[in-house]
DNA sequence: CCAAAAGTGTTGAAGTTACACCCATGC
DNA sequence: GCATGGGTGTAACTTCAACACTTTTGG
């Protein structure tokens, strides 16, 4: 072992540990992710898309900067943010694109970097895109349409799904998808895509008013060319009490 | 930012990434966990027990740097390994006896560290425990005794047990910390103290009779003091038909 | 013969699945 | 009036929770 003993600049970037985030969206038909696209200094060679990340500063804890990268980019607080794991072999920079666009924005681009992995939860309506140092364009894409996507960030793509899926099932974390305001369809929709399977319709919405979550409305939809459907709004104060009595589990 | 463009080492250790270690056991009565005792240099400040752990290096994945540090502490490749996630704060080091012992073993001791924890499960027959660079003396401890660790491997080792709690419940997975024979007995005790709530026995043996993932041998308990048990083993091969037609929930 | 853990069935309640038709609106 | 999605009930089946006594062994 080597000593150097050189001082840890606090307010400096971490050469060696990024945070990448999933932002999932809902646009009342299917689920969607935040994409940013690195744009033409890529020659086309490989897939331009990629998930939104950065190098953590010394003096911020993990959660904190996948925060800053999510206010950075959304301009959004606070939202709902949930840790996938920790990826990065060390080959992870195999695409020659990729390699080039580390080298425009990187100060060591050849740094070993393992990168923390966050999905958040966004209701479309609330986000403000904003371009950023890191990001040229960016835009929803359906989550299903994806094939292919920088370094490993297709992985860390499907790892995400994965966590949603599961955590759906026993928590009501849907709701930050959705409008405040929202139909028994529209959160059917959400679940069915989710769980990337068909829910019967009438047992779903048994299920769910059983449940007490959610809290009808005196108001419809209006201007739709079929029967209005009834609005609802989550029952924030009954999912306290159902959690804090235990309950952890869905049944889908 | 400031250009370094520094040559990465491949084979040197990354002083910003580690992997910790939470190795469950069971004695056949509780869950147990395998700690690492910092010894007398702490001068008895603080917590003596940690988490086993090292920093990565540059040319190894972090599944990879678990399974080595594994294989150097107990001897012991190919056990079941499942990330937990990454922690650390950049104040994770907060107590002395830390700082102290990270000075007597890391060339950086002051550096940025993110450390990323898995837990795995081993038959504790077979573990052959050796002391190594890191390690004075490792030992047993059961899980729910302990109250204090270092670093923020408590924190870690909470974590760890949740993840393993909700994981069992999809998956049999606690056969990997059972001989290869057991008794029905056996297997209910450990679910008891993985899940920590008594379950039924009747009702156990028999959703887990139903399932098929367990064949009986032909042999009991000898020598036992009361009615010797039948010996099970587990049926690899019937879980692996569970699995693949989607079978994911034991409904614990 | 005593202590200790093994092993075994039934019943009532709750939950799950599968399924088809009428309703209210905009155009 | 027609196309569109909204909204509703029931019956058969499966699963779950609760519960107490007899058996076999070693000492």
């Amino acid at each position: 072992m080597k000593k150097e003993l050189k001082k840890v600049v606090q307010n400096e970037l971490n050469p060696n540990v990024s945070v990448d985030c999933v932002i999932f969206g809902f646009d009342l038909e299917r689920l969607t992710v935040l994409l940013i696209d690195r744009g033409g200094n890529t020659k086309n060679i490989g897939p331009r898309l990629a998930l939104p990340g950065n190098l953590i500063y010394n003096n911020e804890n993990i959660d904190q900067a996948a925060n800053r990268v999510l206010e950075e980019l959304t301009g959004l607080k606070d939202i709902y943010l949930e840790q996938v794991g920790a990826f990065g072999d060390p080959n992870r920079i195999c695409k020659d694109a990729d390699r080039e666009w580390l080298q425009s924005i990187r100060a060591e681009p050849e740094a070993r970097v393992i990168t923390v992995a966050y999905y958040t939860l966004v209701k479309m309506p609330d986000y403000a895109p904003q371009a950023s140092s890191f990001a040229k364009t960016i835009g929803w894409a359906s989550v299903n349409q994806i094939n292919e996507l920088a370094f490993d960030h297709f992985e860390i793509l499907q790892a995400a799904k994965e966590k949603l899926k599961q955590k759906i099932k026993i928590q009501p974390i849907g709701f930050n998808l959705l409008p405040e305001k929202f139909t028994l369809s529209q959160l059917h929709r959400l679940y069915e895509s989710i769980l990337e399977k068909p829910l019967d319709k009438r047992n779903f919405r048994r299920k769910i008013q059983k449940l007490e979550i959610i809290t009808s409305l005196k108001e419809k939809q209006r201007g739709v060319p079929h029967k209005p459907s009834q609005l609802f709004e989550f029952n924030e104060v009954r999912y306290q009490e159902l959690t804090q009595n235990g309950f952890d589990n869905f049944g889908f």
